[in-house]
DNA sequence: CCAGCATAGTAAACCGATTTAGTAAGATAC
DNA sequence: GTATCTTACTAAATCGGTTTACTATGCTGG
């Protein structure tokens, strides 16, 4: 039975409530630390504990205010219940889609985890992750961000689409996606398409590239140089399809339907093509993509290619504390497919009848 | 001079570079502990080291790529140089933009954050705060939520609006939002204006809706109960904005301008006005409130009141580590007022001829 | 010749937990 | 009566750094 010794002391932590530690609980109880350490983490060694001894424990615990220090438990242990999240900016729609899918999964399961954005700056890039695991993060997660192989510990890439080492990656069908975007226009009747390509950095603009023209063959539909654009540009704002639409329309070729990169620069594009006299979808059908929030509730209502964003966030925080977890227990797979769906709404009609050039 | 003992443990550590701990270190060069940390934390006590021996300490860290364990350093230290950052949901504009701000000046300043949202719920509200604190955050930042006095970490509410001690609040000038917004409408010839009010939940609902009753009352505007609408539902769709302003219509009580909560929100509004048979600019006004990125692209480009949310993160941020590291330097301000400004765009016109009702 | 000082470090405590190995006292077995 | 087994704990090592206090050596000045 512990000999109780509540002083002065006791009585001012208790008022501040933090700075309550392990030593100072077993000494207000007359308990040595490992007593009370067994005790409140409900350890196998607390068996030969009595009930009468734990509750007084729990009691004092609960009065004190006791929160055990999350970092020497971490120290001790070598476990942080942390992760990394790396992702080239937070302000913008994708990145927090995904964002909010991982965290409602990691906060779930008891981990933390740290965000950095590098905003496309490749010294970044290679820091933050050191940063993090420096950090002792236990795993990383990165968004359209490839991620260096230097780092040692389990890493999922949400459309890495670079194939390095010990990395899971998360990708849509892109395949499907182009397909679904491109029959759709097909079958409305449009022959003379625009495409607007993402920027360069983007992990996702050449595998959604490759994919398109793939579809473009197959349906028999021609993709033109000149009525080919591509997104200039770090900012996330509807501007650079904006500014892309512009050319695309200055150079003359006719074109029915524009099939975008995302749906912010599909935005600009409508603007663009409405400044310049083109009613959407009348004169020309313009389909996006990720079905952001606000697609729905343009005008004209976007049509888009959706990407479960959410879904794919808390696929790669449910891989990845897999892997960290039950690290050999499954070979961990390379890469997980998620599919793409189509919305039609009503920014996408069929052509013109006048403007049937081939 | 340290006597160096390169043996095959160390190159098998080199390879894998993490597990390289101070102490395998200073074994490698034949010093000890105490030394190589003065060298590699630039300590004043490294000044009598001379050197020659420094320069092969510094060589061996790189080598061996030495990186110090941020948690065994944050336990001794009682530093973790890691905030938390508590918001209502990541997905949604708001809370991005001015996380955007909290990061650019934490990052740069070499703090990192834990995000959690808690979707509202009271006792996430309450759990998320103490369970940071566990982790040992230096300090916390609250997004449209108000923190609960039981933390004894400094905190900086943003859009707070609670007298909570410890902490600062920063706010928008609501008083003159409501002003340049009515002033606006006001001056274009509108009397008969409809309101929607944000949901009960959000810190910023009561305080604005204050402000829009004070400048209407200046402005002699009447503000009708039948034609003031409020948000419901936690989601951040324009769908709520949307379900409001059906509502309004229904009531058959006439208006020629609608003063909504928030951008999104406006959008939703919009969208029931047209399907009412309302254009927008040119039968009813609508004025918005945040200036979120689409705001700007929508059709017509929507006129709002801009609330500088990317600063007002940095303010807090650059506030909370003032605090941390000058606690009683000056008497940390209980209140920092950041001012809107009127962006005036195509959502907003003068009210038609013929419904001078008054 | 030796006190005193600079040089070049080292030993050990410490941060706050977890965890292994061990101990003292009493009960039971034979 | 003592060997053994529970019961109810405790002491001390450990995680990986930081930091204080101290030591050993060589040189200089008087």
């Amino acid at each position: 039975m512990p000999r109780s010794k509540s002083n002065r002391t006791s009585a001012v932590r208790k008022q501040s409530g933090a700075g309550v530690s392990l030593k100072f609980l077993a000494e207000h109880l007359g308990l040595s630390q490992a007593a009370v350490s067994f005790v409140i983490n409900r350890s196998p060694a607390a068996k030969s504990i009595p009930h009468r001894t734990q509750e007084l424990i729990r009691a004092a615990a609960r009065e004190l205010n006791y929160r055990p220090s999350h970092i020497a438990r971490s120290l001790r242990q070598q476990r942080s219940f942390t992760i990394g999240v790396v992702v080239p900016e937070i302000s913008e729609g994708y990145a927090a889609l995904v964002m909010s899918g991982i965290e409602d999964h990691l906060l779930q399961e008891g981990y933390f985890y740290f965000v950095v954005s590098h905003h496309h700056r490749n010294e970044l890039i290679e820091e933050y992750p050191l940063l993090l695991q420096q950090r002792a993060v236990e795993g990383l997660i990165a968004v359209d961000t490839v991620l260096s192989d230097r780092v040692d510990v389990p890493g999922v890439a949400v459309s890495g689409h670079r194939d390095v080492p010990g990395v899971t990656n998360i990708v849509l069908n892109h395949d499907r996606a182009a397909c679904l975007a491109l029959q759709h226009l097909a079958s409305l009747g449009h022959r003379n398409m625009a495409f607007i390509k993402g920027q360069e950095f983007s992990s996702d603009t050449e595998v959604r590239w490759e994919a398109v023209r793939e579809a473009a063959k197959k349906l028999n539909i021609q993709v033109r140089e000149h009525l080919t654009g591509q997104l200039e540009g770090e900012s996330s704002s509807p501007l650079l399809g904006y500014l892309v639409t512009q050319k695309l329309l200055a150079c003359g070729e006719p074109f029915t339907a524009l099939f975008s990169f995302n749906d912010i620069s599909a935005i600009g594009a409508i603007q663009a093509l409405r400044e310049a006299g083109r009613r959407v979808p009348e004169d020309v059908s313009v389909v996006g993509f990720d079905d952001i929030q606000s697609a729905a509730f343009q005008n004209p209502a976007l049509t888009t290619v959706r990407q479960p964003l959410r879904r794919m966030g808390m696929i790669a925080a449910e891989i990845l504390l897999q892997r960290i977890t039950a690290p050999t227990k499954t070979a961990h797979p390379k890469e997980i497919v998620v599919e793409p769906e189509l919305i039609i709404r009503a920014s996408s009609a069929p052509p013109p009848k006048n403007s049937n050039f081939n």
